[in-house]
DNA sequence: CGCATAATGAAAAAGACTTGCATCTGAGTT
DNA sequence: AACTCAGATGCAAGTCTTTTTCATTATGCG
């Protein structure tokens, strides 16, 4: 949905962003990162790697990963299937949107709503946590599997 | 916090369900129900086992935990670290409710708070989805970890 | 008590992810 | 443009969680 065109500048952003941290651009980085930003959906290491046309081994494709979670490029989610899924972290919604997931068939549904964040806040008082964010996402049956 | 004591009552009711599909009372899920009724938090298969003091096989573990989910009887938390980890459901919230867990030394809080189900609705019907639940879990850095 | 079938244990397999290590390569430096 | 070296990769092997297979056991109904 948002992220259908990869702008060339968040690409640009993105490299300095690596470098900032003494991390490389490869050709295996470049490859997923632009392959992320044309996905619809968050998706495992192994679809990925799939879709990558094997240019790089699936071991590349999890360290990168992990990496670009740890630089706050990329999201991770548990869609409850003993499976991480990544997704590129978009400007426009800075990263935060959940999904809607149909229990029986998969599919999966961007969602852009969510809950005021005056309750994180107010979780996170109430319990001395700081730096609170959240994972939501909803489990239902889509109108084909009803 | 809300299950601290596993009522006689609970255990009644659960075996009525259990017969009602044909499932047996067997000592190992017995000892599970019983050992889940304690339980503060949720648990993995694993940390069961053990305290279950390998009375039975880790391999019945995981049966009787995907038994259960299925019957509604336990609920399936994901806690980010690809570990599936469970809950008895207790009457009290109809097993609804939430974690606050800490990035750093992964200690679980029980929140009781939870946004309004209108939005729930609204995303399933904006989808045309049914049967509409969610998973929500806090992250942040608890008092002891900033 | 006996019987049908559900549940269990043990071993093996499957699947997701990580690690070790030798090799390679990006990118700053000369 | 060559030099250098820390960071990245590939491949093999390992770990960890969860599932499957199948022979054996045991629950609960009649």
């Amino acid at each position: 949905m948002a992220h259908s065109h990869s702008h060339e500048h968040d690409l640009i952003d993105i490299r300095a962003k690596l470098r900032g941290k003494d991390r490389r651009i490869t050709k295996p980085r470049e490859e997923i990162l632009e392959l992320l930003g044309k996905e619809e959906h968050p998706v495992t290491a192994k679809t990925l790697h799939e879709k990558l046309s094997k240019s790089c081994d699936l071991v590349t494709v999890y360290r990168s990963l992990k990496m670009l979670e740890s630089m706050h490029l990329v999201k991770r989610f548990d869609f409850g299937d003993n499976t991480a899924r990544y997704e590129l972290i978009c400007p426009d919604d800075h990263g935060h949107h959940h999904h809607l997931i149909c229990r029986e068939c998969r599919t999966v549904v961007e969602i852009e709503e969510c809950f005021d964040s005056e309750l994180e806040s107010k979780i996170a008082k109430k319990h001395g946590f700081k730096n609170v964010t959240h994972q939501l996402e909803f489990f239902g049956l889509c109108s084909s599997c009803q």
